[in-house]
DNA sequence: GTCAATCATCTTGTATACAAGTGGCGGTGC
DNA sequence: GCACCGCCACTTGTATACAAGATGATTGAC
């Protein structure tokens, strides 16, 4: 734990910021004030800038000099390439030093499997993209290969807004949205039982492609 | 373009300081100055830190508050999750998105596989390792996916340190590396010339492979 | 002599003032 | 009425002063 202290800051910042691009607090297009943000976060833009950079090489911000710092749009059609990339990474990660999951791990994905029932009777869009973060981040804890996980974790930020975009433009049947989830998570969590990283790999693949699919089809070409 | 003129520079301090920090201008360990190298490109201290924060979240760099910022190792072990993950992203460049080399690529190319000739002949390691750089500069562009291409950037830079250290170290038989190197570029050529990205993809894979082994072998494990 | 505490000096991290740049608003000439 | 020019408010980018932190030397007590 050589980190500074500094480190945790500017890391709790982008996480921050990034939590509520993907949540569309801040939607594709939205111009940011780096004042109010530097105030919101208690600190001076400087620090605040460096977050801010660190978004723009991840491709979910763009600044112009003496214009403003907007959201990057998220199209399907300019995303597409990032969707055929996870696609080939998610199955890596069965193959690259896959961690086996033990117990502790089971039982803190039943708790999610448990959670993702109730979101299918009565859950909303942004509940459902809040939870599939958890999610996410939960399945990340299983590759072993680290630059693969931060590469994963990349890309998915990139690509998880065009699902609540499409979905609060009521063009996707939410329903239906929540119960194929949780049959991915029932399924996974027999992956896990069976102890076969790359039959859980290759599920999580299916379901991404079939996901990208549906929005395919959802989104006017 | 519309770049600010700003982001121009720090790209060009950022590609700078990654390519000193490739070619062991800055060996792993070396304390960076900030004052320094902001004297050197000639601006202040807050857009070098930009360029540092970048190096930093890339891993070729480490800052610790009130000590210094440092180049960080170069070990094989570190970094073997980073060429298995090498491996298989230089596979996937020839199933996504493969752009065709045209006539005027193909020239280009030659012209790399003349000079390669020459390095066999009279080659140090520092050039050939310039000269590396070029290639796969050269050989990114036909890689059409855009994510792919940028992971295997950052990749590369982390990994090619090794090489150089080891050379350096007299641990490496440098003919070989240059005849071995050379082998694979008039292999490429082949490739280039039957339109086949695939096979293409699998040369490099192949080549770095053995280049991984050979590096191992090298390396006091 | 040895140990410890304090201070000097260096580093990175932060805050703030200023420069560079953009866009809009209004005045002005016609 | 309309086109054009200049000014002004606002934004990001840069430079600089200052705070926080760490290391090593130095000085003092014992």
């Amino acid at each position: 734990m050589a980190e500074t202290g500094a480190r945790d800051r500017h890391e709790a910042i982008h996480h921050e910021l990034r939590r509520r691009i993907c949540l569309l607090d801040y939607p594709p297009g939205m111009k940011l004030s780096e004042t109010e943000l530097a105030e919101d976060f208690g600190v001076s833009r400087t620090p605040l800038r460096r977050a801010l950079a660190r978004l723009e090489d991840e491709g979910l911000l763009q600044s112009q000099h003496g214009v403003g710092t907007f959201v990057t749009d998220a199209s399907l059609a300019e995303l597409e390439q990032v969707y055929q990339l996870r696609l080939e990474l998610v199955e890596l990660t069965g193959r690259l030093d896959p961690i086996p999951a033990d117990a502790a791990y089971r039982a803190r994905f039943d708790a999610l499997l448990q959670r993702s029932a109730d979101i299918v009777d009565r859950g909303t869009a942004r509940v459902f993209t809040e939870f599939d973060i958890e999610v996410f981040q939960t399945l990340l804890d299983l590759i072993g290969n680290q630059p693969l996980r931060q590469v994963q974790e990349r890309l998915y930020y990139q690509t998880k807004r065009i699902w609540l975009t499409l979905a609060m433009q009521a063009k996707l049947d939410l329903q239906e949205e929540f119960r194929i989830f949780h049959h991915e998570l029932e399924a996974i969590s027999l992956a896990l039982d069976a102890q076969d990283p790359a039959a859980l790999a290759q599920l999580q693949r299916a379901h991404i492609s079939m996901s990208f699919k549906r929005l395919q089809q959802a989104s006017p070409s």
